[in-house]
DNA sequence: TAATTTTGTTGGTATATACCAAATACGCTG
DNA sequence: CAGCGTATTTGGTATATACCAACAAAATTA
């Protein structure tokens, strides 16, 4: 146990860093499938004292790991290893949550907050209301077998969809409205960024402050083209990927050059 | 000096951490425009100094903004302020390049390496070719404005293109195979993760091995529907967003439901 | 048995220190 | 002025230590 891989200055020319071989032994682990999915992963002080290294310099490779995906912190409790991937295809605005249901993915919704806002200049500039009009305003945690997946904000014009919050929030809202309300989602315009996590979104998602996430806008429009509902998701990065089909729009811009 | 809004246990219930507040003065400077793009951060120890706490502590606020993406690293020649986002339309495949030289976006690219190989499992699985068949593969950094911005790896069918690497690569590859070969591309599949940086990519790109960064996967296709092109991008998270068009495919799920 | 207290584990914050290597700035020399 | 060597600045790595608060499990009490 005492030659490890991790040696100071053995002779060789030696530059890689402690802890990076530390991060490559814990990728090593996870990747084997040695340790499967919420495997706790070895504490702070367990890891520093097996490789012979301070808890610092343990701690920031678990950091590393927890940057990269491959782990996530659960609080006070411990790091485990981070569920795999799954894709969400934003051409398919029928959505996550439909799909999800039923590829029985283990999805629970839970609502966070709800309530009635006015628009302001950002909701006014994308969907054709006039300033200060009503909109329902409602925020839900989503989670993939218990574990905190991402977050969605969701505003919708309230004049169109009468006691709307009153309704069980904890569905898709693209079923929801067009059981209740025959108003069904036709185009989408998205936006995806990836962006530091606000104090509250790293808490719900059981992320530290300062860690980035992927956030996805979209903008969504029924049958005429007219936009109803603007929604922001907060994405944890590592649990998601997302897919779309392209197709070129603007040939002229090459060819008149 | 000493009464900082930083202070220890002055007698209010008292829970920010102090590296959370000096965070808080550098996202403050730089959203407030005090400090503009690409404008040098104060050093560690000067900034450890100036709020009376060790140099640990203000490099881990540092190194929190870096990860937000507020600032970038230049190896050891100090931090400095990220440039704006900019917007890359992935439903306009005419693509990033001919628009960034178009918007005089100030775009430069340098091809890092470039040659033939034969076709692995992943390439035989996506593109109609059997193994081993050869493709060119070159991979390029794209700078804007002299700042690194994100990395573009394209496997094409050697087959198709006679030459190709002759060619100059630091332009759009869109417009080359447009120009000289007459195969434009019309479609698009295209998949888009959050995931760590691997060694040389964080190299080339000036950041931190552990970091996250975008990386956009696109496969593409000619008018008959035709892939003939695989190509993997990975950006700088905090630089570009991504917008897209999505329209409703299956409404059948939802009403037979 | 059920509720409560105690104890140990774990991560979070913070410091002070040390040495290294890359990059820069400066001053000297030709 | 150009070229060279040196000193300084700056981030990168690493340690040893300390205290706190959240949490879980074990021990104790009602």
């Amino acid at each position: 146990m005492s030659n490890d891989s991790v040696s100071k200055r053995a002779g060789s020319t030696e530059k890689v860093p402690r802890f990076q071989a530390i991060i490559e032994h814990l990728r090593q682990q996870i990747h084997s499938g040695t340790w499967p999915e919420h495997t706790a992963l070895p504490p702070e002080r367990t890891l520093a004292e097996r490789f012979g290294i301070s808890r610092m310099t343990a701690r920031r490779a678990l950091l590393a790991i927890e940057t990269e995906g491959l782990a996530y912190s659960a609080g006070r409790r411990g790091r485990f290893v981070s569920p795999a991937r799954l894709t969400y295809d934003i051409g398919n605005m029928v959505s996550f949550s439909a799909h999800a249901q039923r590829d029985d993915l283990g999805l629970s919704i839970k609502v966070i907050s709800s309530g009635v806002i006015a628009a302001d200049t950002t909701l006014a500039s994308r969907l054709p209301v006039e300033m200060g009009e009503e909109f329902y305003k409602y925020t839900r945690l989503f989670l993939i077998k218990d574990h905190p997946t991402f977050i969605e904000e969701e505003f919708v014009i309230a004049r169109l969809f009468p006691d709307l919050l009153e309704r069980d929030l904890t569905q898709s809202t693209t079923l929801l409205l067009e059981r209740h309300y025959d108003t069904a989602a036709h185009t989408g315009n998205i936006v995806i960024r990836m962006r530091a996590l606000r104090e509250e979104e790293a808490g719900l998602l059981g992320l530290a402050t300062y860690q980035a996430g992927i956030e996805l806008e979209q903008l969504i429009c029924d049958k005429s083209g007219q936009p109803f509902c603007f929604g922001r998701q907060i994405w944890r990065g590592e649990l998601a990927e997302f897919t779309a089909q392209a197709v070129v729009r603007d040939k002229t811009d090459i060819q008149s050059k």
